[in-house]
Formats: structure tokens, sequence, C-alpha cells
RNA sequence: GGGCAAUUAGCUCAGUUGGUUAGAGCACUACCUUGACAUGGUAGGGGUCACUGGUUCGAGUCCAGUAUUGCCCACCA
């Protein structure tokens, strides 16, 4: 017997480790079958599971659990990423605390430390997964600085090097002269600093110059805030389209205090609003007077030390001072030489170090670089073509802009925790660089390389010093459809699940990760990772801001799993939620989920109580959808609400298959709620009842039948959302047995050509149902607009259309009456007339007797109101029919809906009108 | 500043290629503790679809403009 509660919580710990531990989530290229791949996109080690995973991977399990019942050789491949700087943070601040540093334990010992650490937290997350019911194949788990991973990624180093598309170069980096490190863009605060604008006249070359003291004559004004830096000027900059200046375009300025000439350029990213229109360009200090050099090929100058000193390159008075320093220096100097201007002040925002707050120095650095360029061409082919295709599909447009318009990948970082740079210096005798490098996979295959190129056989290891950098986090996710398939290995997995289908993520990472996934994709394995690549919104707070955990707006996926259930979790998630936008949250919307749930569980315990009544039932007859056309025999004995039923199953059937196939996953989480409780629950079930309690066995058997073959089919289109409760009732009603699970069991379709002709499933017969209900629900408004209670039995007379109607109305009586709790039904043909004075019409079908019931001026004000309302929707529709355009043009289906319109109404208007009479 | 979206009931959102009197959930009101379910049932109230123009027989839906909001990128020398 099932239990008055369903228990969510001993379910989803029953059920879990049972998929698990029988192999429900693997898969094989030996299984043979239309495969069906996807990758999750792999969290953070040192993250926990928030809302945005809970989203993202509950449209994923939807999807993989949909293809899994459909037959489909269904792999879903779970992993972490190593997230070099997130984690190496997480082990540093454990270190602190025991009052150590990394360097206090040098490389190796910290690398360890960490890998420790990954062992003993870094499954939190991947646990944590398990709770929300990931039908992903664990056996599969991977890591992105696994060994596989690892092999990929030296691999694709290697390769590009050779290719000419790896290259080593100077880059822009946010360092801490304190901590003397480089910042990665997050690490860096940015705040609000009040401070000086400096306006410094630059002389043009070849005007006559003066002395100190004197103003030049013939000069641009400049304005800066960051004077100490113009010994490291290779430029002045002009917006292209500024007239103002246009003439100086090519000319040459003379660089004040140094005395260079350097030329006046004209680029985009001078804003001719902002100061006076020109700008210093300074590329070793600023990054984007860095991007501004490198299209202008300039030189770049680095006039600072590591620790925010001024070097030789300042110039010799400036030379060994601190920033701030040199910045008084240089614009008393500026001002001795006359070439101060006047000073402003201003508001802008100042970098600093999220560790230690010291100011941010932008600071030249040897990067290694990967050319995008060559890359990102067959990856935009790709979706130009569409053999990858977004989904929505506005997406592509974000990308193309980006893919066109995209700059080489720094992909070194100074850290100790990632992918090292499989790149070796080569060291003299002494010690010393000898300059040359080897790029290999390995230190064996460097060491080889060096030989062969020193014409030294004997050259040890030891000669070969390994790059000090680690790889850019991205640079092993970028593999990860195909790493995680065994790549650079041609395994079977590998041919057989790649490239995987559907990629599902959220649009803030769609350049970080999905372009360089499908560059990689294009470039390693000559074909796009993914078929589809699915990109939903954010989840967001209930006022719609981002959830923070310091701003305490956020929800916890797993305390909702705990409140409310891992179904409820999913299938409030996907019913909320559209792909089209971000989805706001609060608590409140994941009862949808669970009342849902609960609902689901006391449709089963109602049929299994009533199951028990009937002899030999037995629920596992029905679990192959053959079984109930069986069951019934050539020629059974169905109603029209068996029928309507059955199709409505049909219909929600064929719906879940559109709406999934095109990733509504919303539309098919509501097709499947309305079945259930509409149509199931509300309808079918009340229906039940009274067949029932009539007390004709047969008919009792063939409800009975019919309700346990459609809920079956329900119970397993509403899987893919809720694994749980729908495993826990297919045991507990007995569909499967103990060794089974639904998620294995085929997804239900719709009723083939031979049943549909058996059962007599028709619109005919559908349409009857749906207005009969209409009736019912007429009726019952009618009760409730003139409050007769339960007890008081009323009578209902029911005109119909004609006399078959009629006959079939007869035929419902029963139904009738207890859906309306009538104490009589009596059908008349033909519309007919008021039955007896003091009745009511509405609809013109139901009449009830109201003697006694009805206040008559406040109902002749309501019949007048409606009255007034069908007079005016009848204006409409006769002017609509009156117009030769709209017969002309309009489809004859809507010309026809308006004719019968115009009928309806008018005989609507007609009968408020007598009843106005009565009430008058 | 560049790019991309959004604006429909008190709230959160659906509304497929333009076509009956625009829907759902929550919230609200009334009645119902009926033998599956009060995490429920029945019924009800609530919308000039942001605004202004245009195309069309017909616009929530297509086009242009305005207003407001949000996101991404670049962030101001």
């Amino acid at each position: 017997m099932m239990d008055k509660r369903y228990d969510a919580k001993a379910a989803e710990a029953q059920w879990y480790p049972f998929w698990e531990n029988n192999g429900f989530f693997g898969a094989s290229p030996d299984d043979g079958g239309k495969p069906y791949s996807v990758v999750i996109p792999p969290p953070n080690v040192t993250g926990i599971l928030h809302m945005g995973h809970a989203l993202n991977q509950t449209i994923q399990d939807v999807l993989v659990r949909w293809h899994r019942m459909r037959g489909d050789n269904t792999l879903w491949i779970p992993g972490t990423d190593h997230a070099g700087i997130a984690t190496q943070n997480v082990v540093e601040k454990a270190l602190r605390k025991e009052g150590k540093r990394r360097q206090d334990l040098g490389r190796e010992k910290f690398v360890e430390r960490v890998w420790e650490w990954k062992k003993q937290y870094g499954g939190t997350i991947v646990h944590q997964q398990r709770k929300l019911g990931n039908s992903t194949d664990w056996s599969r788990e991977r890591f992105t600085f696994d060994e596989g991973c690892s092999r990929a990624v030296a691999r694709v180093f290697t390769q590009l090097y050779d290719e000419g598309l790896v290259y080593k170069g100077n880059y822009i980096v946010n360092w801490c002269p304190r901590c003397g490190t480089a910042l990665a863009n997050d690490e860096v605060e940015h705040e609000p600093n009040h401070g000086g604008f400096w306006y410094v006249r630059y002389p043009v070359a070849g005007s006559a110059k003066g002395v100190a003291g004197e103003s030049y004559k013939d000069y641009v004004m400049v304005a800066t805030t960051r004077p100490e830096t113009l010994p490291g000027d290779t430029a002045v900059a002009v917006n292209p389209k500024d007239d103002r200046y246009a003439h100086l375009v090519g000319k040459t300025v003379i660089l004040p205090l140094a005395g260079r000439e350097i030329p006046v350029i004209s680029d985009d990213y001078v804003d001719r609003e902002f100061g006076t229109g020109i700008v210093k360009i300074t590329p070793a200090h600023d990054p984007n007077d860095f991007l501004v050099g490198k299209r202008h090929g300039l030189a770049e100058i680095n006039i600072m030390t590591d620790d925010a000193h001024m070097n030789e390159l300042a110039g010799a008075k400036y030379c060994g001072m601190d920033r701030w320093e040199c910045r008084k220096a240089i614009v008393a100097d500026l001002e001795a030489g006359g070439y101060l201007d006047h000073i402003e002040e201003i508001d802008n925002q100042v970098g600093h170090c999220y560790r230690c707050h010291e100011t941010v120095e932008s600071r030249l650095s040897k990067q290694w670089f990967v050319k995008m360029a060559p890359l990102a061409k067959p990856a935009i082919e790709a979706v130009k073509s569409g053999e990858t295709r977004f989904v929505p599909e506005r997406w592509s447009k974000v990308y193309f802009n980006w893919m066109e318009n995209i700059q080489d990948w720094c992909i070194s970082r100074q850290l100790w925790w990632g992918h090292r740079i499989p790149a070796y210096m080569l060291k003299n005798p002494g010690g010393a660089d000898d300059g040359r490098m080897f790029v290999a996979e390995t230190p064996e295959a460097a060491l080889e390389k060096a030989r062969k190129a020193t014409g030294n056989p004997a050259l040890q290891m030891e000669a070969l010093e390994q790059d000090p950098d680690v790889l850019d986090t991205w640079f092993s996710s970028w593999l990860w459809p195909f790493s995680t398939l065994g790549w650079p290995e041609k395994t079977k997995d590998l041919e057989y699940y790649y490239p995987t289908c559907d990629l599902v993520t959220a649009q803030d990472i769609i350049f970080f990760w999905v372009a360089r996934m499908m560059m990689a994709g294009m470039h390693f394995m000559g074909r796009p990772p993914f078929k589809n690549i699915v990109i939903h919104g954010i989840v967001r707070a209930a006022d719609g801001s981002k959830m923070s955990k310091s701003k305490g707006n956020s929800l916890d996926p797993l305390e909702l799993v705990e409140a409310y259930s891992a179904d409820a979790l999913r299938f409030s998630m996907a019913l909320i939620t559209s792909l089209d936008c971000d989805t706001k949250v609060n608590k409140e919307k994941f009862e949808i989920g669970r009342n849902f749930a609960t609902k689901i569980w006391n449709a089963a315990r109602f049929m299994e109580m009533n199951a028990g009544k009937s002899e030999g039932f037995s629920f596992r007859a029905f679990r192959a959808d053959s079984a109930l056309a069986e069951a019934l025999g050539p020629d059974p004995a169905l109603s029209a609400d068996d029928r309507h039923l059955l199709m409505a199953a049909d219909r929600a059937c064929e719906a879940m298959d559109a709406h999934l196939s095109r990733y509504r996953i919303q539309d098919g989480a509501l097709a499947v709620y309305d079945f259930f409780w509409t149509q199931i629950c509300d309808w079918y079930v009340e229906y039940a009842k009274d067949v029932f309690n009539a007390g004709d066995a047969a008919r009792s058997r063939t409800v009975l039948s019919v309700l346990a073959s459609v809920y079956w089919r329900a119970l397993r289109l509403l899987h893919p959302y809720m694994p749980f409760v729908t495993e826990e009732i297919a045991h507990k009603l007995g569909y499967l047995s103990a060794a089974e699970s639904i998620m294995r069991a085929p997804f239900p379709r719709a009723s083939g050509e031979a049943e549909k002709a058996a059962w007599k499933l028709s619109e005919d017969a559908f349409a009857y149902v749906e207005a009969k209900r209409e009736m019912i629900t007429a009726g019952r408004a009618l009760r409730a607009e003139y409050r007769v209670p339960p007890s008081r039995a009323v009578a209902f007379e029911i005109a119909a259309a004609d006399e078959a109607a009629a006959e079939r109305l007869r035929a419902d009586e029963g139904s009738l009456k207890s859906a309306l709790r009538a104490e009589s039904i009596a059908v008349s043909c033909g519309g007919g007339e008021l039955a007896m004075p003091g009745t009511l019409v509405k609809l013109g079908t139901i009449y009830m007797p109201l003697d006694g019931l009805v206040d008559k001026a406040a109902e002749l004000k309501r019949v007048t109101a409606e009255l007034e309302k069908a007079r005016g929707f009848l204006k409409g529709v006769r002017a609509k029919l009156a117009n030769d355009n709209f017969t002309a043009h309009a489809p004859a289906a809507i010309v026809d809906d308006q004719r019968r319109k115009e009928t309806e109404l008018s005989a609507q208007i007609a009968k408020l009108e007598k009843l106005a009479k009565l009430f008058a």
C-alpha cells in the first residue's frame, strides 16, 4: 500500500544509488543505436552547487533522460575543471592559516598540496550534483587536469606551436607591485578616485622652440592622469573623424623633457569629447595604449621596475624614483619647462589589488599567445553553414560579432597550479640561457629535440629548464568535448560519440568557452564539437538582481532539495524558465513542483485503492502500451470520456516530443502538468468515481484499465522532469519489477492507427466531451453565482442542437447529474424556450429553478450588463462580416467562425432579453 | 560609447508562421473539511498587451520612432 504522504527524502536516497550502482546511467558504443551525447559544462572543482547549476543541469537532464527513453544511445559525461586561480587561492588561503606562503613550500610541494586538497574536497560538487538527480555516467567522470586531459593539452600546444599558431610576445598584465604578481582582471578592484588631470603641451616637430618659461606657439595639448608615464610615450593619438586635428596626423611632435620625436596617429579608441581629444600613447603602461600600439606598430618602452620604481629608460634624473615621487618631479619639470598648461581635477576609477590594496600597475611582460584569426574562420563557417546551430538562434549574432573581431589569446598564467607549458629552455653549462627553446609533448621528447639541435647526444635533462608558467584554465576546457572521449587516442568512444549533440550553457561563457570549443573542435577534429548550442538565461533573485552570497539574496539548491525535494526543484525550474530571458526565482516557486508531486502521488493512491476492489487487477499488465488494446478487446465499450482521455494522452505525447525536440523545456513541463492535473485528475478521476460508484463491474474494469494505462504514459512523460517520484510510483504501483527502472522504460507514444480505429478515437468524440465540460462548468457557475448550497439539488434543462446530440446527452445523464449535483436533467432539442417562469438561462442551454434564491433587481442589473456586452460583440462581428475585404481575404475557417459567432450571439441576446423581461 | 534583449493581470511569465471575446502559476474573493489529494476542490474578480505612428480586411504578433529597464563588451586617457 502506498503511504498517505509521499516521502521524497526517502525516495531520493533510495533511487539515486539504485540507478548509479546498477549502471542505468552508463553508455557504450557497443550498444549501438543512434548516439546522443552531451558533455556537462565542468564546474570548478572548488565550486559548490548554485542555482545556475540547478537550471543548467535540469535542462540537460531533461533532454538526456528524454533521449535515453526514446532509445537513443545516450551518454552524458560529467567532470570538473581544475580552475587554476580559484583552486590555487583556496589552497593558499589554507596555507596562510598555518602562517605559510606558497613560496615557503616551493613549487613542487605546493602543487602536491593542491592535489591533496583536490582529493579531499574536490568531490564536493559532484556529490551535490547527484542530489539533483543528474543521470551522468559517473564511470566516465573527468577532470581537466587528469592524465588524459593533460596529454590532450600537451598535444594541442605542441601542434599549434609547430603550426606557428602559438607564439611568445609582449602583453600587458595587471601587476601588483607589492605582491610582485600578476592579477587577473577580476582580481582587480576598481575604486573611485579623485585626482589630477594634467594638460601638457607637446610641441609640433619643426616648430619654433621656446625656452624654459615661455609657451610654445605650435603644439598639441594632451591631457593625462598619469604624467609619470610620459617618458614611455611613443605617440599621441587623435580620433580619425576629428576635423580639428586631421592636419596633424602623420606629423611628429616632440616629447617634453625627453626630447624624442613621436608620431601623431589616428585611432578610433580616442574619444573626441574627452579631455582635449588628444591622447598620449604609452603602450608599456596602459592596456588600451598597448592595443593601440599593437595596431600601429609602436615601440613599447617599459620605464618601471617590478616594484613600481622608475628605471633607466625613464631618464637618468628619474631613475630610481618611486612612481608617485616621479609624478611630482615630472609635473614640476613640465611646469618649469613651460609645457604644463593647467591642471584640472577629475573623478575616475583606479584599480587596486584585491589582496593588499596597492594601486595596480599595468606591466609589460612576455606571455604565450594563440593566433586566433586562423582558428576562428572555420568556426564561423560551421555556424554560418548551419552545421552547428545556436538555440535561440539570436546568439549566433553575438558569436559572430566576437569571432569576427577576435584578438589573440593570452594563454600563459603566472601560477603554479595548472598545465605547465611544455616549452623547455636550453641552458649552457654555466647555467646561462642558451637562447634556444624546444616545445614537445614530454620532457623526453624535448630532450631528444635538443640533442638533435645541439648535435650533442649526451645532453642531459638538467640542461633543459621548463617554462615556469602554466596555461590558462580554458586551454584545457576548450578541448573538453573530445578530450573527455579519449583524444588524442583514436578511441571507439570518440568515433561514436563525437560530435556531441547538445551543449547546454549560460550566455556568460559564450566567448570564454563555447567559441573556443568550436575553434578547437574544427581545428583538431575537423568537425564542430556539437550540433546545437543551447543558451539559457541566468538565475536571478526575485528582485531581478544577481544572486550573490554577500548580498544574502541567493538560494541554495541543496536547501531547496531539502525543503521541497529534488523533483520539485527541477520541475519548478523547468516550468518557470524560458531560454529567451533570465529567470527570477524565489522560494515560493518551488511549491509548484512539490504540490505537483503530491498531486500525482494521490492520483496513484486513488488508482491503487480502486484496483484493490477489482479482482486480479495488475498495473504490471499495462506496462506495455499495447497492453490496453489487449485488455479491452477488439470492440471495447468505451465512453466518450474514455476516448477523450486516450486522445488527450496522445496529444500530450505528441506535444512533449514536439516541445523537447525544439528545446521548449518549459512548454513540455506545462504540457505534462496540464495533462496530469487537468485531464487526468480534475476530469477523468472525477468521472471514474461516478463509474466506480455505479457498481457496473465491467465498466469499472474498463475505466480502471484506461486510467492505469494512461497514467503509466503520463508517468513516463513526466520522468525526465521528475525522475524520483515517477520511479517511486512506478514501483509502488507495480508497473515495474524491482530490478527495472522507469528511466529505461520506452518514452510513450501516441496510439497507433489500429488502436485509434478500435477505440473509435475521433475529433467528434473529443469535441463532445469538451462541450459537455463547458456545460458542466456553466452549471457549476450558476450554482456558485446564486449561492445554491451543495445540499440543495436543482433541476437542469439542457437544450441540444439536434436529436443525435440530445441522445448522447441523455446517455450521459448519470455523469451530468453527478457533476452538477442535480436531481434531474431534462434534455430538449433546438435551443428551446424558457421552461418555466422564474428560471434563469445562461448560455442558452442550462436552466434551473431559482425561486426564492434570486434578488431580482440585482439580476436585472447583471443581465443588462451582459446584454450590453453581447450586443457590443455582435456589433463587432457584424461589422467584420459586412466588410467585403474581410470575407475576400480571410481564410474560410475564420469567416465561418465569425458567422457561427453571429448566430450564437443573436440567440444569446434573444434569451438575455427574455430574461431581462422576467426580472423587470 | 559599442552590441544584444526586454516592456502582456498585483507578482513571475506563456502567447509557435499576423486570424474566434489574449492564457498559466502565484497572490486575491466566495463557497466547499465531499472516502485520492486542504501541498486540495469548485467558481469568480483582475489586462485600452509601455507610448506614438505606419503596413494590413485584421496587429500582443510585422515596420519605424519615443520612453523605461536589463545584460554583455569597452571603460574613459
